[in-house]
DNA sequence: TAGATTGTTAATCGATTAACAATC
DNA sequence: TAGATTGTTAATCGATTAACAATC
């Protein structure tokens, strides 16, 4: 339907990194530079860049800024995006306290828990909430994305509740592969997958 | 060259979790229910195992336990993996934390930080220690994988340094590629680029 | 013009899947 | 035997890439 492809996507937010570091300092990047510092071949960005339409310049490259900008508005990110995370437990507050995620555009607006000795307390500058506020919040327009980082047997109902808010957009830390509606996307990191996948080529 | 791809490795985790849900439960199982589990194709699944050389047995499913061995074979992890953590921070202190890791066959054995305040200290049963004392304790088999929680600036030269004493899974959640040699396995979880994928498809 | 680099074609490669004979 | 399910083929689909004309 919308013509560009998964792989295509998932390299975007490489390309965007290494465009956030040149803004200033150069005005255009080739498809060479971008493939390296994006691990792809060079023919493979130029395929990319082709299937959004954006336009570069024979001889001279693509404009950074530009460039920039057509990506952060194909992923949906010129503005800032609201970003809630669920459970305030080790994960919770790790992922709340990183930085990384306010440099590149995501403000973490508001962290719910349902342990009463927890709510209240803060993490940066959020407190954290009672999970009976949530629903509100988010109609609120608090936020629009979320991050579970709750134990696997809750993952589902919390899922689902945040989908019946309006959520449609949710990463999962939890190790249970849950299921959502059409429209709503979900991605999940699961560390143990990963050890086991880095088991077999390492 | 070893003739299972990666799309191949990449599904078989999410096999065995079903597996190990079966184990002692039921005897054999369907490629439809691995399929359903992994959200694959059932053809998917039959030629995945195929791959691995595993077969079942027509009419009747594959033998769960045989399957569940053969996976772990093939994945390396027929026996108890040994993890180091590198970088007790907030990250790091929450995947140590993380049980789930135990359940699934990967101990972390060792913990490390610079910073002398937090040496010493406890995580579980495990004592964090100095950066200083990792290299001895990888050439004693202390470990032989590792989980990168350090700050970006510090990723590829703690990356050099497991590379030169033998470690050869990594999985990194610094917000950087590291280079490696030929033969060393990097997986790189990036949290903000798993929110970029999100919100486009949210 | 000469050198650089894009945009696109066509070839290739690899992965998925429907379908069905084999067989428990 | 009848029903279930595998194993494999062949078709399809999709993604990558070499190569090069277009053009700055």
């Amino acid at each position: 339907m919308s013509g560009i492809s998964h792989a295509t996507v998932s390299r975007l937010p490489r390309y965007l990194r290494l465009l956030e570091e040149l803004e200033g300092a150069h005005e255009t990047v080739s498809s060479d530079d971008l493939a390296v510092a994006a691990g792809v071949n060079a023919a493979n960005v130029r395929r990319d860049l082709s299937d959004l339409e954006f336009q570069g310049t024979r001889g001279v490259g693509y404009s950074v800024p530009s460039l920039g900008d057509r990506i952060r508005r194909e992923l949906g990110i010129e503005s800032r995006r609201l970003v809630a995370i669920i459970g305030a437990g080790n994960l919770g507050t790790a992922l709340a306290r990183y930085d990384g995620l306010a440099k590149r555009g995501f403000d973490v607006t508001a962290i719910y828990d349902t342990d009463p000795n927890r709510v209240g307390q803060s993490i940066g500058d959020v407190q954290i909430q009672r999970m009976e506020d949530m629903p509100m919040d988010c109609k609120v327009g608090c936020f629009d994305m979320a991050i579970l980082a709750v134990p696997a047997n809750a993952a589902q109902s919390v899922t689902d509740l945040l989908v019946k808010e309006g959520v449609h957009s949710i990463l999962n830390f939890a190790p249970v592969r849950v299921s959502v509606p059409e429209g709503v996307a979900v991605r999940q990191v699961d560390l143990s997958t990963e050890l086991q996948i880095l088991s077999y080529y390492g």
